[in-house]
DNA sequence: CGCCGAGTCTACAACGTTGTACTCCTCGCG
DNA sequence: CGCGAGGAGTACAACGTTGTAGACTCGGCG
């Protein structure tokens, strides 16, 4: 059906090893075998079969991402970023959607789907620590999040517990004493939501501020609506704060929209900070004040790290730890200076 | 490195092609033989090699997705559910941004990197009815969209004109007249905002409700900030509106936001009503009107016809055009019931 | 005049898999 | 006892490409 490499030299009057190499251009050709030769492939519509030229190299000009969903932005947004980042390193990605579980993501790393691609991004949520040796494989990998560390592989990821800190200190630093929690996972150490609350402990305890165990509210998945529900527990349980850090802008955004339904003005009120800086914290009302932790960076350290162990796969080097620098992004939901300062509830 | 065939068949003493008869079930194997066979391949670990299976078979279990971005909620979700789709058929998922551009729209539809998959789904953006004719490919492609019409090849895509028409119908019901719209395009007869403005206008004709450009919004991007921009442009201009149908979610958003920083309340002064139906619709503050216009069922119409026309590809059959149903999904940014009956402009 | 090297091109094998055609053996039946 | 059917396994080619080794030609130099 599709024209090959047999066809071409058969019209040019060519070897296909010639053929081959004007496509490549190899610089001893003729001139006219070389006008022959492209006249053929032009008149063929010629294009090469990439999976014989992977089968012949090695490579497959593809990286797979695994993500747990796309439907949660922050993955969409970083997906958006590796996908970006590769098409200039020129190759394609294979993007899988895990829903971050565990079994599913030990499957995906042992799975023969990978052997399509020439490594991998892997965004574990459901793996822990205890599964650190499963990220022995034998391709290149690299690994982002916080779900597991000091593993086998190249790690890219953010500075969770400085960035955290420094979100709580700026709360603090305008003012705020009660700083509520929305998406704490009980009894976690790493992860996302267990670095981000060391960070806010940190920083409470450098300001001399007590921790409380009353207004951090818990939920496992950093869905939209949990976000929500997590704050309704608090007001229901009649919590008070002048303040939310939201352990990601979903959470943060669900957590406001419920603060103004029950009369909460904000920021006069209560300031609400998140994480992520996703697109959409520019847009809420009000607009999200939220740390940007570096994700488009971590997008394009993680391709073109992933990138060098497939250049070289031998000189392999211990595994590094790369990570993002974060900045606060300063929007209206918590300015620096305190715009309308109510009474503050001391405990 | 890996194993491969030849190293299990010497391992077990058998010849490669029985190694290849136990993986795939083939019956005519002696219960030791197939022991020896499957105790070679735990032993070494082997994985077949993909690539070599796709160069021999000529199907890559690879299908790939061209979207315009994935930064843009509407495509992030869809590719949610194109791979979830996949996943269930067997095959894995490229995902290409083309950036709504529609030269690289053009290339990519003849790139050679979509040999590395088996079909494509293509929701183009910037290509227009002019280019029809560049949709005659030589692999099984499946459009999406509303950007071109009666092509050569399959085309799932929504009730544009009939959604819109039911969104402004339902805006008319609840007592609205002047109705605004948010993200029109300039003399645009199809594409979304050609044929939702169609909707929107049958709607009004039917009602016997007067078409008023003063109160048409144009803008091109889609983008978050494109809706707050045109809403603003309209306030400016001193616009007189007590409703806005917004031409997607992320335009009736933004114009939402608008809306309220200028005073006016939503749904009381203005209701708003969007249109994609996206998870974070649910959540804005007020929640968003919308249409659903079945997104879901178009991922898996996708894929499925996909899948049909890679596993037949010479029963051709004619190009089918496939319509999801829509719903209008109602929240608070507008009411079925006209809740606060402001004085009701009229002309 | 003969030989060398550079330029131009070709033949062949290999990547790992699977379809086809074949061989060998055993068993049952006439 | 001979023959055919079918079970069990093998050898080989092919998918389309590219690396390696080599063939052939021609001009220039000793």
């Amino acid at each position: 059906m599709a024209a090959t490499l047999h066809d071409v030299a058969r019209l040019a009057g060519v070897s296909i090893k010639t053929v081959s190499n004007v496509i490549h251009e190899y610089p001893h050709i003729r001139p006219a075998t070389r006008a022959r030769v492209e006249q053929a492939i032009a008149e063929l519509g010629y294009t090469p079969n990439l999976t014989a030229r992977s089968l012949r190299s090695g490579r497959t000009g593809a990286i797979a991402l695994a993500v747990p969903e796309l439907g949660l932005s922050y993955f969409a947004e970083l997906a958006a970023a590796v996908i970006e980042a590769a098409e200039e390193a020129g190759v394609v990605v294979l993007v899988e959607q895990t829903g971050g579980d565990r079994d599913r993501e030990l499957e995906l790393l042992r799975s023969p789907r990978l052997k399509m691609t020439d490594g991998l991004i892997f965004s574990p949520l459901g793996m822990g620590q205890d599964d650190v040796d499963r990220l022995e494989v034998p391709y290149p990998l690299v690994v982002l999040g916080e779900r597991i560390f000091d593993g086998p592989a190249d790690h890219v990821t953010m500075r969770n517990v400085e960035a955290a800190r420094a979100a709580t200190e700026y709360l603090l630093a305008s003012g705020r004493r009660r700083i509520a929690i929305i998406g704490a996972h009980e009894g976690e150490v790493i992860g996302s939501a267990g670095l981000r609350l060391r960070g806010y402990r940190e920083a409470l305890d450098a300001a001399g501020v007590a921790y409380d165990e009353s207004i951090i509210g818990h939920t496992t998945l950093w869905h939209r609506s949990n976000g929500a529900r997590c704050m309704r527990e608090l007001l229901d349980r009649g919590a008070e704060f002048d303040a939310v850090f939201g352990l990601n802008d979903t959470l943060a955004l669900g957590a406001m929209r419920v603060l103004q339904e029950s009369g909460r003005r904000v920021p006069e009120d209560v300031a609400v900070v998140g994480f992520d800086d996703l697109d959409e914290a520019g847009y809420s009302i009000p607009s999200l004040t939220t740390v940007d932790p570096g994700q488009a960076w971590i997008a394009r350290t993680a391709v073109s790290t992933l990138m060098e162990r497939i250049a070289d796969p031998d000189a392999a080097g211990p595994p590094r730890l790369l990570l993002a620098d974060f900045r606060i992004v300063e929007r209206e939901s918590a300015p620096a200076d305190r715009l309308a300062p109510a009474a503050v509830p001391t405990r």
